[in-house]
DNA sequence: TTGACTTGGTACGATTTCGCACTAGATTGT
DNA sequence: ACAATCTAGTGCGAAATCGTACCAAGTCAA
């Protein structure tokens, strides 16, 4: 590979570097103190796609390493804002529930986003996150599929 | 903002960090152990826009605080990757140089890194990075402004 | 059934990342 | 000139992240 298509592709992974720094700053600034965009992705997770998960899942999901996502469990069940039942089906593993709690404080969280995504939403509009979604959703199909080979 | 457009942009900034996080493990995985991507970048950094940087100018750069930069630049300075001199002209600020062993580390990394381009490069054409990098950037840009003010 | 292997999860320690508080040097206004 | 303010950088402590090593439970094959 040339040097100048290889360029291209170090810059689109810089920018997504970026991109994902500057919009962790702009979540977290929103959130409680303490609460980190980890945390929050997890309950955002718990109720998008659908509850009783097991931490392995969920690590898989966000591509962290498992001892990750079981620290970032414990915090968020200190917290009361999940709990984790034993899974009957295999005792090895568990299965995470998102309580009362986590989901109203889920909720809170997205309704003090808002204001920061309609200011985005004036200068970006939402046809341009239509544009580029599809487009990124299979690079990280390709990237996802790799890892795992 | 209804909860349908609202949406659409968690689910960008959701693509966008698990994307980052995926390349983050693709580079770290030819990397020498111990070396970061916040490593390499920096080094990157410093032969694609120029030397002579200061700190705080890199900092901002790659949107992280000052003190995470300084972590960094002492990671890499004790590696003899970079070499810091004072500042003349404002004797606060500090000037960073890339070293000859430096400029060595970055290019064999990117070497190495180029086998993982060439096999993505199949499975995700230049055609779709040169489609998606403006917009990607142009958003950017609009975080940033937002996030200065 | 039993031994080899795989899978889900955690304990532990190293490193990174970050916020807060502080110092030294620069800048601004009067 | 000089006090108030701002800027660049670091020290320190807390938390997140991650790799290694480990254990318990499940699977598979002979």
């Amino acid at each position: 590979m040339p040097d100048e298509p290889a360029r291209a592709y170090f810059t689109l992974f810089n920018e997504i570097g970026i991109l994902a720094q500057l919009s962790r700053s702009m979540f977290e600034a929103r959130l409680p103190p303490g609460m980190l965009v980890s945390h929050f992705s997890v309950l955002n997770h718990l109720i998008r796609v659908q509850d009783g998960r097991t931490p392995l899942d969920l690590a898989r999901s966000f591509q962290v390493p498992k001892t990750t996502m079981t620290h970032t469990l414990a915090t968020l069940e200190a917290a009361g804002l999940i709990e984790t039942r034993l899974n009957p089906d295999d005792k090895r593993s568990k299965r995470v529930w998102i309580t009362v709690d986590g989901r109203a404080f889920r909720n809170t969280a997205i309704d003090s986003l808002k204001p920061d995504l309609e200011r985005l939403a004036e200068r970006f509009p939402l046809s341009s996150v239509e544009a580029v979604l599809p487009t990124l959703a299979a690079l990280r199909q390709v990237m996802d599929a790799d890892r795992a080979s």
